[in-house]
RNA sequence: GCGGGUGUAGCUCAGUGGUAGAGCAUCAGCUUCCCAAGCUGAGGGCCGUGGGUUCGAUCCCCAUCACCCGCUCCA
């Protein structure tokens, strides 16, 4: 409910949270064993708001492809690849190496290092000062002069921190921004990926992991695909499903949470036409997201910054960020979808690793080439958070004081069938339009309670119509239509219920 | 991972060292031709979890888990 005073956008997605739970879009995960940090689970409506998106992203990819610069659709087709693949899958792409750091933490100046990059002085003492690698000579004099401690460095055995030996007396470690020894904690593995074993028995040699992005399925399954169906490039590849990190600091509801599901569209083009491509996909998945009812004032385009990109990133043009306005960014932005160009990066890493050749052979031009990639890969799962922020519509004049304003083709109900009163003539008239209408739309019967409460239920469920059976439509078969927005009611012809419905899908 | 805060019915909260309350919601019945209305009634919590102190703890102490805020981190 709408608070007095202040209302700040954190109050606003405490709100928003309380709502989801109490009306069954998203729960804790495991809630009654006091729930698990970053997994979350889909309620009764969640889980239909949520496939909404997934069905809206796979028509608009798949099914029906936008039009290229050519005139002619542009060509998609799906996969539906393992979460788990060979290990030397994340060999080659780059995330068994790149993110399994030891991290120490100073507990006095909060600072972070890796731990691989420390170097300790050690002597007789129990006073050992840490470096940076490749601080100077000198400035390490400086630094012992500072301490108090022997300048001769011939006195010390460098050691790296990451030693059994250095670990074994971490309380005689100084931190490289501290005077004092003792502040460092132990180091701590930073392994992004979950890990599994594949068979019963669990050892090194049968060590698995949980897919961390759906990408490299795509891929991996490159060379199947080009092989098995009649794709040209350029074409895309697309694939919606589960993804797994292991996220330092799950925060903020299911916007990063260590499982969570990912729509990902791989578009292999030659690398001369890649900018062109980029710049096409990113209009296109901007306009997607505004069709689906997300708000321009909400949305901002944004280039990644040269320092913040991945590795795959790095040699090409670039990635850019759709980004979201959520409450708890406000007045910044989050990330919904990220457009990169991943170069040939990929290819030529599983090319290397597997010995499989993953170029492209064109068959008009005869020619051999390894296609770049442009990736529009999009969080579902935050885009059903950015949903749910942007239909939260307080309105203290109505009795839910709050309703969801959501755009009838994601609501997770498109309408209710409400008998005004319990008596014997509305309620098999209302039955009869429900089961017609169930057939094409998600829809509620309600029969309980006042026809007021009712109302407001669908208004916190985002429920676009409700379709109200009373007296007249005894006499001429015609019922009101309820619009969730204004409230305002007109009246129809019950067998055009189905057809006015149909008419609002529409984006 | 660090620091601060929080954890009592579905929700929002009150409360006391001696085995817990309100409002709203939910459900049932009656009523009602249109926006959580009215009347009557019902169900629901051993006070996040596990220890400890105590004759006895929801309220005191410790640990743990989760959430929120800040920092850090973020393929």
């Amino acid at each position: 409910m709408p608070k007095k005073g202040a209302f700040t956008s954190m109050d606003r997605m405490k709100d928003i949270v309380a709502l989801c739970k109490r009306r069954g879009f998203v729960f804790a995960a495991s809630d009654i064993y006091g729930g698990l940090n970053g997994f979350w689970d889909f309620g009764p409506l969640g889980v239909e708001l949520k496939n909404n998106l997934r069905d809206l992203w796979w028509k608009a990819m798949v099914i029906t492809p936008p039009i290229g610069p050519d005139g002619n659709p542009v060509e998609i087709v799906g996969i539906d690849s393992a979460i788990i693949q060979n290990p030397k899958t994340w060999e080659a792409s780059g995330h068994v190496g790149g993110f399994s750091d030891p991290m120490v933490d100073c507990r006095e100046t909060k600072k972070r290092y890796r731990a691989d990059h420390l170097v300790v002085l050690k002597n007789d003492t129990d006073k050992w000062p840490a470096f940076f690698e490749d601080v100077e000579d000198t400035d390490i004099e400086k630094r012992l002069k500072k301490l108090g401690l022997a300048q001769d460095l011939t006195g010390y055995e460098r050691h790296n921190l990451t030693e059994p030996d250095i670990l074994a007396a971490l309380d005689k470690v100084i931190g490289p921004d501290v005077d004092k020894a003792g502040t460092l904690t132990e180091p701590q593995q930073f392994n992004l990926m979950f890990h599994t074993f594949v068979g019963a028995t669990a050892n090194e040699d049968n060590k698995a992991y949980l897919r961390p992005e759906t990408a490299q399925g795509i891929f991996l399954n490159f060379k199947n695909v080009v092989d098995s169906t009649r794709v040209r490039v350029p074409f895309g590849i697309a694939q919606i499903g589960k993804a797994f990190r292991n996220e330092v600091t799950p925060r903020n509801f299911i916007f990063r949470s260590r499982e969570f599901e990912q729509m990902e569209m791989e578009w292999f083009c030659r690398a001369e036409e890649a900018k062109m491509w980029q710049e096409f996909w990113f209009e296109e998945r901007a306009h997607w997201w505004k069709s689906i009812g997300l708000s321009s004032a909400n949305l901002q385009m944004r280039p990644h910054e040269s320092d913040e990109l991945a590795h795959y990133a790095k040699e090409g043009l670039g990635t850019s960020d759709i980004e979201y306005k959520f409450p708890f960014t406000d007045p910044d932005f989050g990330e919904l979808e990220g457009i990169a160009h991943r170069c040939d990066f990929d290819l030529t890493q599983h090319q290397k690793f597997s010995g499989q050749k993953m170029d492209y052979l064109d068959p008009v031009a005869q020619e051999r080439f390894t296609p770049h990639v442009i990736e529009p890969a999009a969080g579902l799962t935050r885009g059903v958070l950015a949903l749910i922020c942007e239909a939260y519509t307080v309105d203290e004049s109505r009795p839910s004081g709050v309703y969801l304003n959501f755009h009838p083709s994601v609501a997770p109900k498109k309408a209710a069938i409400l008998p005004l009163t319990a008596k014997e003539e509305h309620v098999p008239l209302a039955q009869k339009l429900y089961l017609e209408l169930r057939e094409e739309f998600p829809v509620d019967l309600d029969i309980k309670q006042n026809i007021g409460k009712r109302y407001a239920r669908q208004d916190e469920i985002g429920t676009p119509y409700c379709f109200t059976i009373d007296n007249d439509t005894i006499a001429d078969q015609t019922v009101t239509v309820r619009d969730r927005n204004t409230m305002a009611q007109e009246r129809i012809h019950m067998d055009k219920v189905a057809d006015y419905l149909r008419e609002k899908m529409k984006r």
